[in-house]
DNA sequence: CCTGGAAACGTAACCGATAACGATTGCAGT
DNA sequence: ACTGCAATCGTTATCGGTTACGTTTCCAGG
């Protein structure tokens, strides 16, 4: 067993074949020019000192690194399920995959986060990037789509079909028989966050109920935006008996201010929520939430971000993936309902 | 609004300001030796240029990049719920984290997989680095946590206390009546293997009951290393009536096969798993499994790799964390149980 | 024996950033 | 006015690997 703790660089298999690193560079990669006893001197000289080459070295030098990137603002079940459609589209594609996550903003949103990290790894260390839930419009020197990118972009990009989505998980509540229904909204920038709430517009004006403005709270996605947010909306003298919030982690939030404040779910309350993750199914109750297939949003973005980097690039740049509604425990008709 | 496409690096910004390189890299870190007016200078340039530093070539000089590094062979439910812990202890401690996976061993164990990834970053771009379910013992420059290590590793680790969690697991089976109990076990060269099957002889031999070596499969924690095992062992003329699998990836596996079988569980067949992933809360019937917080795991780690790093280490180097059981509707008494 | 040309290999210039070093200047203390 | 120290800033070697270019080696053909 051999035991190396300093680091094996190219230059110390250089000197132990007796070549120049050149030669071994040559070697590593396949490059022609080198004669079949060089080659066969270097590799026993790279198996024998365990080398690996840097990717910190390579990259600087290279143009293609074959390393896809991927940036996020925090780890939530959300980045999660994208992270592993992702690596099912990367599987043996002969990418590596780099996850950047910065630790000062977790759990926060400072602008222009993506930009940020995009620069420090685009420079050279990845041949592309996704981005999750980007602040603004990019600019990179390589290929990146977005997913759930912001409003008004025509950047590559792959999203849920958001205003079906919400428009279905509205009318649900509606034919339940609730009237006075709240909304809690996402981050303003994202295009998510808009067609949602166009979603629950569209909806009630199409039932023939009025959208009455105080009973929409803008968050921002992020679960702790929702919770004073909730707390306003159940505490007034009459309020909403059902409440869609534009995300899973916010409805959660809503289903623990209902219980602080000693409200029944879905007796007193019905909850709707948007994105379906995992967490969702073992809440009590069960949330009735849309399902938007956070998996397939990251195999997709993971699929055409290969075909960018590559250059066979043949599909549409904007892929919008559909949404179902998912029925729980959470929502019921209002006590005082008039049945249909 | 500025757009560049070009990377600009640091010495755009030196030429734009009017210094050299190396004071610009000074304001950057905010070494001292710049007077005020010089430094308004650089910060200028850098603002109006959009610069931002490569993370790879500053790893490439600095021995200190404040970036820890995660690698593990694929990212399932498990690793997610690592990830999250470790980016919670991450938050606003100044280090920043990258993630490599390797897109080629999808899926499927191949050895050595976390040395290679481990050299590859370790050379400059992290300043230590987390391994998930490590294949052997590793070498590295930097220091290294191991989230559930290798058998008779003495290297700093973190892991739940599986033998305990494996032995309330089997327990649970035997107080039902269960008295022939399927085994799956996991990948050998891991100490949690280990222990879990440990765990499962203490608990027989307890309730005095022989360990049958023919109703151990031998799997290796992937899910799909289950299924041929799981057919195996129900199709048999004898079937066990329960079977405890050392991870709930395969547990859910198993599950599959009861299905296919035309099993009912848990009237036929009950099944008990190790972790407690997400999905298990939602399953039908929902999994009967040991929790064993892999965010709390993924948590430790990152604790202790920060203290490791900085060099303020006070902390024993093997951390293990409690278990519980978690008892859902995949458990029953056997058909024919003699009550207690 | 000489020449031409291809194959094989080494040299050195990069990539972007850092830090050791040296040189210059400013300022307080005497 | 002089000394000494600290602040200030440019130059350059360096990190590990890649590649354009130049040099050497080798062999076939004349």
């Amino acid at each position: 067993m051999i035991e190396v703790n300093a680091p094996v660089t190219m230059s110390d298999v250089a000197r132990a074949a007796g070549v120049s690193t050149a030669t071994v560079s040559r070697v590593v990669n396949g490059h022609y020019g080198v004669s079949a006893r060089t080659v066969a001197q270097v590799r026993s000289a790279i198996e024998q000192l365990g080398y690996e080459s840097s990717l910190v070295a390579t990259s600087l030098r290279r143009s293609r690194t074959n390393v896809l990137g991927l940036v996020a603002h925090s780890f939530q079940s959300y980045t999660a399920e994208v992270l592993k459609g992702v690596m099912k589209a990367l599987s043996r594609s002969g990418f590596d995959l780099i996850i950047y996550a910065n630790s000062d903003l977790y759990g926060s949103y400072s602008e222009g986060w993506e930009q940020r990290h995009l620069t420090r790894l685009s420079g050279t260390l990845t041949d592309g990037c996704i981005v999750v839930t980007p602040w603004g419009d990019i600019r990179s020197r390589t290929p990146v789509v977005a997913i759930d990118p912001v409003r008004g972009s025509t950047a590559p990009s792959v999203m849920a079909d958001n205003l079906a989505g919400a428009t279905t998980a509205v009318e649900h509540l509606v034919d339940l028989g609730h009237r006075r229904i709240g909304f809690i909204a996402g981050r303003d920038s994202l295009a998510s966050a808009w067609s949602r709430e166009e979603g629950y517009r569209a909806a009630l004006t199409n039932a023939g109920i009025p959208v009455d403005p105080t009973l929409i709270g803008r968050g921002d996605f992020n679960p702790e935006s929702a919770t004073p947010l909730a707390r306003d909306l159940l505490r007034r003298p009459e309020p909403p008996s059902a409440i869609f919030a534009a995300s899973d982690g916010m409805a959660l939030k809503v289903l623990e201010v209902a219980r602080e404040l000693g409200l029944s779910v879905p007796g007193d309350l019905s909850v709707v929520g948007f994105d379906n993750i995992p967490e969702t199914a073992s809440t009590q109750p069960g949330l009735t939430t849309v399902d938007q297939s956070m998996y397939q949003l990251g195999y997709e973005a993971a699929r055409m971000l290969k075909s960018l980097v590559t250059g066979e690039w043949d599909e549409p740049s904007q892929i919008v993936l559909p949404t179902s509604l998912v029925v729980r425990d959470s929502t019921a008709p209002p006590r005082s309902a008039a049945r249909p």
